[in-house]
DNA sequence: GAGCACTGC
C-alpha cells in the first residue's frame, strides 16, 4: 500500500514538471488544447523509469521509425496475441533484433498491467558479443540505463537487475538458466534469436520449448530467423503463424564462372586481381577456409598487385580470422588507403577472412564479395569417436548470406566461383545443425539433467543419429554419469553442472580423492580456455612473440613475413618449451606455465619476457575462478599433494586417467601407437613436451589432418587402468591386440601380488 | 617434426 502511494506521488512530481517545460513549449507553439497537453504529457513520461524521456531518445526514434519492421508493429502484436508461438522472418536490416523485444514488451505489460508478476522477456542470441551489445542499443532506445531495465546475460557476467524486464542472453546461458528452473518461470515471452543458425544450444532449447509451452499456457515464444527455413520451423510448431519482414539491404549483382574452377585459391587470387584493375571503387572481401590459406592468399595478392606496378590504385591486404589476435582484427576496420597522388586512382581494402565474416564480424563498405564455395566444418564420426575438420562445399543459404555482405552500404556484387548448375543442384539448402554434426555425450548430459528421460522420443527439429546418442549414452554410463538404466547419478548431476565435457568434469569431481583439486583446477581450465589456441601448449607463448615481432619489424612483415615471423616464433616456441616443459606431459607443461604466471603475480612484463601469452592466462583464471565456485556448491575439497612428495605429480595424473580413460592411446612393438579399443593407428602430434615415448598415453583430442594426430598427450602407467577403470579395461569385453595381451600380464601380476598378500 | 572453421556454458 505504502509503496503504491510512494510511487504514485513520484509520478505525479515527474508529470508536474514536464507540464511546466510543456506549458513553455505550447507558448513557443502557439498553444494546444488541453486534452492534447494531457496526452502529449503521458507520452512523454518513460514508463520504465518515471522520468521523461531525452532528447536523445526522440533523436533515436525518428530513426526506428524507418526501420522496416517498424511498418508491421500492429501486425506483430495482433500475431503475438493470437497464437502462442510465431514465427518471424526478417533479413539483416530489418530491425528486427533491437525493435521486435521492444514491441514484445508493450504487448505483455498492457495485458497483465494487474498481475503486477515480475516477469522478463527474454531474447537469445548465439555470441556474446551480440548480446552484450544490442542489450546497450536496446537500454538507449528506451533510454533506461544498461543494467536495470535492460540488461544481458553471457558467462561471467550477469548485467541485470530485480528491475530486469528484458534480458538478451546467450543461448547457452538460456539453457544453463533452464537447468535451475525447467518450466523458465521468470519468463513471459522467450525470443530466440538468429534461429537459422542451428546453433546446438538453440536445437536443445527448441525441443525443451516445445514441452515448456505444453505445460506453461501463459508462455509464448518467438522464433526470429534470417531464412526461409521458416516452413521448417512453423511446422515443428504446429502450425504457428509466420511474419515475413523485408531486410533493408542494397541490391547485389551475383555472377557464377562459365566453368568449375579447378583451383578456387588461384582463381579467388585471380578475381581479386581483376576487380582491382577493372572494377569501380569499392572494399573487396574474400571468403577462405583457414589460416594457412588465408595468409598465403594475402602473400599473393601483395605480389601480383604489386607487380602491376602504378597502373592501379594502392591496395590494403588484411588477413581475417579468428586465432588472429585482436590488435590485428582491427584493421579490417581500417580505411582503405588514399591513392598513391592526389588525384590519383584511389586505393582498395582487400580483406581475406574465413566464415568469421559471415556472421560474427560485419564490415561496412564492402562492394565486392568473391565467394569460393568452401569452408571448413566440424564433423562428428560416432563409429571411432572422432571429431574432424574438413574442408567442404558451403550451403545456399551460407552462399545467400556471403553474398548479402556485399550489399551493407551500397549496390554490391559477388563473385561465386562455381557454376550456377552447381549452385542449384550440388549445394544443399541449409548448413547441417550443428546438433547431426557433433559429439553429444555434453548435450546428453544437459538433457538428462533437464529432465528429459527418453532421449530417443524426444522432439528435436533434427534428430541426430542413434549412433551418435548411444554413443553418448555409452560414454556417460563409463564416466559413472548414468546408471545402467540410463538415469542421472549423483555424480551426474555435479557433473552437469560444470561447464565443461563430461570427461574433465569427472576428474575434477573426483580430484580430491586424488589430493589434487587445486592442480587438476588449473589444467582443466587451461585446457578449456577458449579464447586462444587451447591445444598447443606451444600457442600460449608464440602468440605474444608473433605481437612482439609485428611491433619489431613493422614494415619489414609484408616483404618477407613467412620467414621472418615463423623462425622468431619457432624460436619463441623452443624456449619456453624448454623453460616450462615437462616431460611427462603437455598437461603438466600446462600446469608450469600457470604456476609460473601466478608465481610472478601475473605480471605482464614478466608474460612479455617469457613469451607467455598473458591474455590467454588471464581468460584460464577467470574459468578457473567460475570452477572453483562450483566446485564450492558441492563441497569438493580444494587440496594439494605436498609439491616436494613424489606422488605430486602421480597423483596428477591418476587423477586425469580417472576422467580420460576412453581416450587412451598404446605404444605398438612395430613403434606406432593404437587407441585403445578402437585400435586406430595414431601418432603423438609434434607439438608435445615429451622426451620419449611413453607406453600408454592418454590424450585431450584425436585431430586428423595430414595424419591421425593424437594432441596434449601424457604418460600414464599401464597399472593404472586397471585400478582406476577396471570396468572400462574388463578384458572379457576387449578386442584382440597387442594392448591386450599387456593387459593381461598386467592383471595377472596384480593377482599375485594380492595373493602373496594374502599369504602373508 | 605439424599447422587449429566458429561459437558457447
Amino acid at each position: 500500500m505504502g509503496t503504491e502511494r510512494k510511487r504514485k506521488v513520484s509520478l505525479f512530481d515527474v508529470v508536474d514538471e514536464t507540464s511546466i517545460s510543456l506549458a513553455k513549449m505550447s507558448k513557443s507553439n502557439g498553444g494546444g488544447g488541453a486534452a492534447a497537453n494531457q496526452n502529449a504529457v503521458s507520452s512523454m513520461i518513460n514508463r520504465w523509469t518515471g522520468k521523461p524521456y531525452s532528447q536523445r531518445y526522440y533523436e533515436i526514434l525518428e530513426k526506428r521509425k524507418t526501420l522496416p519492421v517498424w511498418h508491421q508493429k500492429e501486425e506483430f502484436l495482433q500475431a503475438l496475441k493470437a497464437s502462442q508461438s510465431l514465427i518471424l522472418v526478417g533479413e539483416t536490416g530489418s530491425g528486427k533484433t533491437t525493435q521486435i523485444p521492444q514491441f514484445v514488451l508493450e504487448a505483455v505489460n498492457s495485458e497483465s498491467s494487474d498481475k503486477r508478476k515480475k516477469m522478463m522477456v527474454a531474447c537469445t542470441q548465439p555470441r556474446r558479443v551480440a548480446a552484450m551489445s544490442v542489450s546497450h542499443r536496446v537500454a538507449e532506445e528506451m533510454d533506461v540505463t544498461i543494467g536495470e531495465e535492460v540488461g544481458y546475460s553471457i558467462r561471467f557476467e550477469d548485467c541485470s537487475s530485480s528491475r530486469t524486464v528484458l534480458k538478451y542472453l546467450t543461448d547457452g546461458m538460456l539453457l544453463r538458466e533452464a537447468m535451475t528452473d525447467p518450466l523458465l518461470e521468470r519468463y513471459s515471452v522467450i525470443i530466440l534469436d538468429e534461429a537459422h543458425e542451428r546453433t546446438l544450444a538453440t536445437d536443445v532449447l527448441f525441443g525443451l520449448l516445445k514441452e515448456v509451452l505444453r505445460n506453461r499456457p501463459d508462455l509464448k515464444v518467438v522464433v526470429m530467423s534470417a531464412t526461409l527455413e521458416a516452413e521448417k520451423f512453423q511446422g515443428y510448431f504446429s502450425g504457428a503463424p509466420l511474419m515475413k519482414v523485408p531486410g533493408r539491404l542494397h541490391p547485389v549483382e551475383i555472377f557464377y564462372t562459365e566453368e568449375p574452377e579447378r583451383d578456387y585459391l588461384e582463381a579467388a587470387i585471380r578475381t581479386v586481381v581483376q576487380i582491382h584493375m577493372y572494377e569501380t571503387p569499392g572494399d573487396i572481401l574474400v571468403f577462405l577456409t583457414g589460416e594457412e590459406e588465408i595468409e598465403d592468399a594475402c602473400r599473393k595478392i601483395n605480389k601480383e598487385i604489386g607487380n602491376l606496378g602504378d597502373q592501379v590504385g594502392p591496395v590494403k591486404v588484411v588477413p581475417l580470422y579468428s586465432t588472429l589476435p585482436p590488435a590485428m582484427q582491427q584493421k579490417i576496420f581500417d580505411p582503405a588507403p588514399p591513392p598513391v597522388k592526389e588525384g590519383g586512382i584511389p586505393g582498395r581494402k582487400i580483406v581475406v577472412s574465413t566464415n568469421i565474416a559471415e556472421t560474427s564480424l560485419t564490415i561496412d563498405g564492402i562492394v565486392y564479395v568473391i565467394d569460393p564455395g568452401f569452408a571448413k566444418q566440424i564433423v562428428y564420426n560416432p563409429r571411432v569417436r572422432v571429431e574432424s575438420l574438413l574442408v567442404s562445399p558451403i550451403s545456399k543459404a551460407s552462399a545467400h548470406q556471403r553474398s548479402g555482405r556485399a550489399g551493407r552500404t551500397q549496390p554490391g556484387k559477388c563473385f561465386r566461383l562455381y557454376t550456377e548448375k552447381s549452385f542449384q543442384n550440388d549445394l544443399q539448402p541449409q548448413t547441417y545443425p550443428e546438433i547431426l554434426r557433433s559429439n553429444l555425450a555434453n548435450t546428453v548430459l544437459t538433457l538428462k539433467k533437464l529432465g528429459i528421460d527418453d532421449l530417443v522420443h524426444f522432439d528435436f527439429m533434427d534428430p541426430p543419429a542413434p549412433e551418435t546418442l548411444m554413443r553418448a549414452l555409452e560414454v556417460l554410463n563409463y564416466l559413472g554419469a548414468l546408471d545402467d538404466d540410463g538415469n542421472l547419478t549423483k555424480l551426474g548431476e555435479i557433473m552437469s553442472e560444470f561447464p565443461l565435457d563430461p570427461q574433465m568434469s569427472k576428474m575434477l569431481v573426483v580430484s580430491p580423492e586424488f589430493s589434487c583439486s587445486n592442480e587438476i583446477l588449473s589444467i582443466s581450465a587451461m585446457l578449456s580456455d577458449f579464447l586462444l589456441c587451447k591445444h598447443c601448449p606451444n600457442c600460449y607463448i608464440c602468440m605474444q612473440m608473433l605481437m612482439h615481432v609485428v611491433e619489431v619489424v613493422m614494415c619489414q612483415i609484408r616483404l618477407s613475413s613467412a620467414t621472418v615471423l615463423s623462425r622468431e616464433a619457432q624460436k619463441a616456441a623452443d624456449e619456453a618449451k624448454a623453460r616450462f616443459g615437462h616431460i611427462d606431459g603437455d598437461h603438466l607443461t600446462l600446469l608450469n606455465v600457470y604456476h609460473a604466471y601466478k608465481q610472478n603475480n601475473e605480471d605482464p612484463s614478466w608474460c612479455y619476457e617469457n613469451f607467455v601469452n598473458q591474455r590467454a592466462l588471464k581468460s584460464a583464471d577467470n574459468v578457473r575462478q567460475q570452477l572453483v565456485r562450483i566446485m564450492g556448491r558441492f563441497n569438493l575439497k580444494l587440496c594439494s599433494t605436498e609439491f616436494n612428495s613424489r606422488d605430486y605429480y602421480i597423483n596428477i595424473r591418476k587423477a586425469m586417467l580417472a576422467g580420460y580413460f576412453m581416450q587412451v592411446a598404446h605404444l605398438e612393438r612395430t613403434g606406432h601407437y593404437l587407441t585403445v579399443k578402437d585400435n586406430q593407428v595414431v601418432h603423438l602430434h609434434p607439438s608435445n613436451c615429451l622426451d620419449h615415448k611413453p607406453e600408454w598415453v592418454i590424450y585431450n583430442e584425436y585431430v586428423l589432418t595430414s595424419r591421425n594426430f593424437i594432441r596434449t598427450v601424457m604418460d600414464i602407467r599401464g597399472e593404472w587402468l586397471i585400478d582406476i577403470a577396471p570396468h572400462y579395461y574388463d578384458l572379457a569385453n576387449f578386442p584382440q591386440c597387442e594392448a591386450k595381451r599387456v593387459l593381461e600380464k598386467l592383471y595377472r601380476k596384480r593377482e599375485d601380488k594380492d595373493e602373496n598378500k594374502n599369504r602373508r
